[in-house]
DNA sequence: ATTATCTATAGATCTATAGATAATGC
DNA sequence: ATTATCTATAGATCTATAGATAATGC
């Protein structure tokens, strides 16, 4: 195939990190091979390489899309929806049922944290826009002082995610998602006063 | 060799277990190949099988006897030592620095959410373990009445340590690790009033 | 004689590369 | 003519098995 102009190519590097993405947080990152990923995208491995220079690239790149979606997706919430209906969605009991559709960071935190400064770094940025659309719903007037605690009380969230999806008692896991809601609501209140 | 009788094979497999431990917290459990799991514990691939069905059952073993550890270390510490102690020292700055000493959850969570049942009933029974130690030393006269919010506390403690893995700005870091510990201790003590 | 471990290997899968192919824009 | 994608493959590594070996207990 060919010539589709710039468009067409970069319209499937952006199928591909898409699919990719679902895949990761599904299977995980080192359990997905680039032929699964290719295949995922109706493509063959050969053409990943035209793509990304390594599998750590794509990492990189999805790494960045997934948090970026996750910040459009907080920042396109009403106006007028506080704290409460974030952490509420973040921990409802579906969540930890659909890790494809679901939070990057409790599909991937672990595995990320053992990978190379340029996957770690996208992360870090990534994750701040999404602390900083949080911190800006939370203190209007002066958002960065709220930014470490937002850190500290999203990583809660993010801990409890990953719990109640490892706990094999459904029931146990419900109440730990209940409990998970009311200290991240602790924690966010004390940040507010 | 041979007929050392029970216990030398005992010996060997527990040797396996512990040095897999460790590399699994440092390299992922995908990523750790039995031929170097092996390795690691002064054998060769092939013996792998005289100890274990397959790999998911080593990693069932392996959970088992990190939560068993950690357990074990949390129960020892000095009866007068209390809560605060064991956040701090959770938190500490050189914790995450140590994922091969550190904390199993913090390093495996994800990758545990994603295994068989085997693996995740051995997680669930052995993080049951250490949460009722805690318990028992928050609430001495109604452990079980503390469980659920133990249980929600430490995951947002795993979730602080992993993301203060995967962050690369190492001020920003420390900053969360310290405020990890005020909404730790503050959770807590909701749990003791 | 027993058996824990080793050697060797099967068959699958991994990341990555090289060169062929085919579909479009000029 | 250009180039996105495909086919084919290299070389490494993966989990798992089969049979050989060697070191000890009886």
């Amino acid at each position: 195939m060919a010539r589709y102009g710039k468009e067409h190519k970069e319209q499937t590097r952006r199928r591909i990190v898409e699919t990719s993405g679902r895949r990761f947080k599904v299977d995980g990152v080192n359990a997905s091979g680039i032929a699964t990923l290719m295949a995922d995208a109706g493509l063959t491995n050969g053409a990943f390489y035209a793509h990304f220079a390594s599998k750590d690239d794509l990492v990189a790149g999805v790494v960045a899309e997934q948090l970026g979606g996750q910040r459009e997706a907080i920042a396109a919430l009403p106006a007028d929806s506080g704290i409460e209906q974030i952490v509420r969605a973040y921990l409802s009991v579906e969540h930890p049922d659909h890790p494809g559709d679901g939070c990057p960071s409790a599909a991937m935190l672990d595995e990320i944290g053992r990978c190379d400064g340029v996957v770690r770094r996208a992360y870090t940025d990534g994750l701040l826009g999404v602390i900083d659309v949080i911190a800006a719903r939370l203190e209007p007037d002066d958002p960065s002082s709220a930014r470490v605690r937002v850190l500290a009380t999203f990583a809660g969230m993010v801990g409890t995610l990953q719990l109640a999806r490892a706990l094999t008692d459904r029931h146990l896991s419900d109440q730990l998602l209940e409990q998970g809601v009311a200290h991240a609501l602790a924690n966010f209140a004390v940040a507010d006063e």
